[in-house]
Parts: structure tokens; sequence; C-alpha cells
DNA sequence: TGTACATCAGTGAACGCGCGTTCACTGATGTAC
DNA sequence: TGTACATCAGTGAACGCGCGTTCACTGATGTAC
């Protein structure tokens, strides 16, 4: 007090509470969520949140767009490193930075990809935050069906996959990408985000013995899978 | 009262009290799961409710053991409707009946491959029935093996596949089938976790048009991937 | 078939607890002149 | 540089609510002889 400017201390509070609220999903879980005990851990009285967080669900609306922006940021940045040619490359390490940063964030990942919180809606501010992922995937097979790298893009769709996605939001999703080479772009991300669940969430039981090498070794197949080189 | 024996009376109570659980699963969700709230659904005063069951967490074990239970019979029931020989079709059938029942139970598919429930740790007694869908997908796998029927089953397996995975737990659950196989085998799996979960939880957006083609497009992409004929 | 006793489903009061949110307030920080 | 006023972070009491679990009890159902 005293030292900083209000500004600064407000900026200080904001991450304080939602420093709490993401302690408290860890917890408590997201459904359980208590405005009280953020209060209590950042060491004001309970009516005090109320000057940062207009209620509860705003709350959780912040932590989510958080961490959705925290997990894009991260995977676009390590993504970032490697050649715009490197695709096979580019895809192993997209997917290695999502597997660690839910490792690392196993509560926040609960909280965006886990169950939804019941009597909770997303607004549509957590969107945008939401798509970055999944737009640095899309990249990547943009990439490779642009410079004609990708195996078999158009054909091996089974029964009618082409009229199975909305073309406009492919289009922006993955601009150029037949829609062949999108379902399974699309399949091997539910492939990710599945296999990250399941072994984070304890549901693989004894049958893997390596997690890394078996993860990598999904990886690889769900890239073949896509086609990509 | 008066007419049904003891015995009757308490397993219609016991089958009242999951009911109104798993109506409760869907209104507030399982962290939230309220005895009270169940004793007054099922017209009982909240202690009467100890006489079924020993306390939250145990009513929660029930729930889950059926949700598992539940699932697995549906799944094995759809499959064995099919020729033994007609591997594809074993497997549509099986992913197929997958989705449909997490769309009838939305609230018991969050219960059991959502986030985990904060505070609280499946026993044992939940490991058997949680195993039953996937034995069915291993068997489909092992039978394919087994009558030479499986695509590439040891090859194609980059990064040391092999020593990921566990081999007395891959002999218990898809006995014969080559550790590269397998791999892709639980790769489709999480495929198939991964896109219901996704779809479930509203985070495919507007991509899709057509739910039900765009997941039969992604099973049979998926049977590719493992090689079943 | 009738009686004496054991079992057990359900009651109602009580325990100690935590929750979200509102409201009138105090006192320090910031701003305009 | 100094004063008057506005802003705003934080307080503390209060509202009405729900929770899990225990306990001594009543009365109906079941069992043994």
């Amino acid at each position: 007090m005293g030292a900083v400017s209000r500004a600064e201390h407000r900026e200080q509070q904001m991450e304080a509470i939602l420093e709490a609220g993401r302690r408290q999903l860890a917890e408590r879980g997201a459904a359980a969520l208590s405005l009280r005990e953020v209060a209590r851990d950042v060491g004001l009285v309970s009516s005090a949140v109320y000057r940062y967080v207009a209620n509860r669900d705003e709350l959780l609306t912040l932590l989510i767009t958080a961490a959705f922006d925290d997990l894009g940021e991260s995977v676009e940045m390590a993504e970032a490193t490697r050649r715009r040619s490197d695709l096979r490359g580019r895809w192993r390490t997209a997917g290695t930075t999502v597997r660690a940063w839910a490792h690392e964030h196993p509560h926040e990942w609960a909280l965006v990809y886990g169950s939804p919180v019941p009597g909770y809606v997303a607004p549509q501010s957590t969107v945008g935050p939401a798509t970055r992922v999944t737009a640095v995937l899309g990249g990547i097979v943009a990439d490779a069906v642009r410079t004609g790298r990708l195996d078999r893009p158009g054909e091996g769709a089974p029964r009618g996959a082409g009229r199975a996605l909305d073309t406009a939001s492919l289009d922006v999703a993955m601009p150029g990408v037949p829609p062949a080479a999108a379902l399974r772009a699309m399949t091997a991300w539910t492939g990710l985000v599945g296999y990250v669940g399941l072994e984070l969430f304890g549901h693989f039981g004894p049958l893997v013995a390596d997690p890394d090498r078996a993860f990598a070794a999904a990886l690889d197949e769900l890239a073949e899978m896509v086609g990509i080189a």
C-alpha cells in the first residue's frame, strides 16, 4: 500500500484474485469455486472481492479465458521456433506443448476441456482465446496443402465427409484445405485432446508403461493419419 | 408400503436414490451432488438416505459403476449383433453406440470421462466396469490380428512404441496384438473419447455442419489408422 | 395359528459449517483549480 | 504549492440459504418357537 499507485495496486490485486481462483480449481474444482475462499486467500473481507469481479460467474469466465490464452500462447510460441517447412516437426512440437501445458496446469485443463460447470454458460468472450490452439494446428495442415506436401488431401473420405463440414468456417479455420483432409485434421485433434484427457484423469490404467514414449508414438500416428509429411 | 416385501421395497428405494442422483448430476454436477436434495427428491427425510448409502462418496461410486456398466453393456450388446468376421462393422457399431450412449446420458458421460470430482478417489470397484467398453474394442483388434486381417500389424511404430506399453497388461487387454498395433488401437480410442467429449461439451464450434456424418467419417478414419479391414 | 422378540425403514431435531450477495460506512489516494 | 472535492479499496454486519452427518426415537415388518 502506500508505495504503489492505485492502478498498479488494482492490477496486482486482480492477479492475486486470479491466482487464488486457480488454487481453488485445484482444491475444490470449478463447480465449487468460492468467492469467500478467494477473499480469504487474498487477505480480503468477502465483500471486497466485488470491487474486482462482478460475481462468481465472471471470475470463472476470467479464469477460462486466461487458461485458453496461456495454453494458446505456449503452443504458438513453441511452434514458431520450428522451420515453417518442417511440417512434422511443427505438429510434434505443437502436440507435445499441448500435453506439457496440460500436465503443468491439470486443473485449468479440466476447466476448459473437462466437464462443463453446471449452471454456467461461457460467454462469447471465451471463444476467441479458445480458438488459438486449433488455429496453430489448422495452420500446419493449411501449409501442408499449400506446399503440396499433404498426402491424399482430397481422397479417402468415406461416407461423404465433404458434406459433413461447414464450408464457410472451414475456409476460416483451414483455408484451402479440402473437406476430407480437414476432417482428418479434426479427428487428429480429437485424438490429441482425448489422449491428454484420458492420461491426465487416470483412465489408461497400467497399459501405458512409458507415457512420454507412448504419447510421442501416438502423436506420430495421428500425423500419419492426417497425412503430414 | 404394505404390499411389497422389505427386500423389494429396499431395492426400489435404492433405485429411486440412484435415479435422483442421476437427475442431480444433470442439474448440479457431480461435485455438488447433495444427499439432502436426493432425499427430498425421493420423498425422504435427509437422515433416511443413510439407511441405503454410507455417505456422499459411496453414492458417487455407485453412480460411476452403474454408468460404466450401462455403457459397457450397451456396447457389448450392440457389437454382438454383428458377424464376428465383419471387423469394420463391429468397430463402427461399437463406436456409434459409445457416441449414442453419451448423447443419451451426457451427465453420466461427464461423470466418468470428464473432469475428476475434487476430493473424491474412485475405489477399486469401479475399474472392472470401466474396462468393459475398451475390452470390446480390444477384442475387435485382437480378432483382426488373429485372423490375419489387420494392416501392417507390427510395422510403422515410430519412436519405439514397443517399449511404450506394458506387455503384461497388453496380453490381458489385447492378447496376441503386437505393441505397434496396440498403440494405434489405443490412439483410436483416444480419438473416439476425444471426439465425443469435444462434441458433447460444445467445443467444435460451427465447423461441424452434419454431426452424424462427421462422426461416421471420423470413426472410419480411426479404423483406417488402426488398420481394421 | 399365535405370541414374543428382533430387525430395520423412516422421523425430527440438532451439531457446526460454508455459501453469494447487499449495504452503509471509513479513510486513503488522486484530481482540479 | 496548497486546498476542496471526488473517487474508490476495503470493512463489518447482515440477509437467507444449503450442506453432511449423528442420534435417540417410533412403529411396522419379519422370524423363531
